[in-house]
DNA sequence: GCTTGACTTCGAGTCGGCTCGAACTCCTAA
DNA sequence: TTAGGAGTTCGAGCCGACTCGAAGTCAAGC
């Protein structure tokens, strides 16, 4: 039972991952990736499905805001073996708290928006309703629209 | 009753909003303000409290990602008067949506995080508790840490 | 009269993360 | 044998939102 892994071209990782074949090299050039990307006899990259994997958790820890620089250190971690998991996990921990903060944050001006859309939400509706405005024509809440 | 509305300096706008200075010089000159901002004889700049207040909106949307044409776009439909009511509630509207997609996005990042963030807690405490691992020095969660 | 400190303008620089284009090499299929 | 398409390298360019620095003005206090 001989199971040769399969390699897949960089269009078609591009395809499974949706980054394009141009951040593809360069995150490759970033060191972004575990090991070093094999080549076949044209010099064409050469990814692994667990390449593919690895590229797809990248995608959520960039989408998240965790910075190239980071990530190349949590793979170099990783690399180094099992001695470096208290360090991977205090990576992922304060990244997780930053994570945590920002959805705080975004939440926090959600509520700000939410309740502007809903002031204008009602403002036009009364508008509609009744045409008479009885407070004047410039009412916008605190004078800032 | 004269109440003669009091005036801040650029410094005191400041300290109250956060922003640097130099941010509150770029954001008038990107016309972010509703009005007009003020000058003394020495051509000093004289902030109102209402400029405070919309900063700080300002501030909301800025940190949930609005871009500054946008808010000045905003600011500019205000200016014009009510008949831009429909065309701002659209704005807001917009950017309600991307916002919440944010938060979503971040969420679904959260959820990969937090998981390996406990696969490396587990693997720390079953690591300390018998120092004998019985998978092999490598088990990683799928071959990628 | 001199220093201090907050202010002014202007234009240039920074940063991260792509994004693009030029010029080239291969392989395949008609 | 020639055209197409997917790949290669390299370096430059872009974007938004600041951020900084130089050089100058002004008013108050010592």
């Amino acid at each position: 039972m001989t199971t040769t892994t399969p390699r897949l071209s960089i269009g078609e990782v591009s395809e499974r991952t949706g980054l394009t074949t141009h951040t593809l090299r360069f995150y490759e050039q970033e060191q972004l990736l575990v090991d070093p990307v094999e080549r076949d006899s044209a010099g064409r990259r050469l990814f692994t499905e667990q390449d593919v994997e690895w590229l797809r958790v990248c995608t959520k820890l960039r989408s998240s805001g965790m910075p190239l620089p980071d990530i190349r250190r949590y793979v170099e971690l990783f690399r180094e073996g099992p001695q470096t998991v208290q360090a991977r996990f205090d990576l992922l921990r304060a990244h997780q708290e930053r994570v945590r903060a920002q959805v705080a944050e975004l939440q926090s001006a959600l509520d700000v928006i939410d309740h502007k859309v809903d002031f204008y939400a009602r403002r036009m509706a009364a508008g509609t309703a009744e045409t008479l405005w009885r407070n004047g024509p410039e009412c916008d809440e605190s004078a800032n629209g």
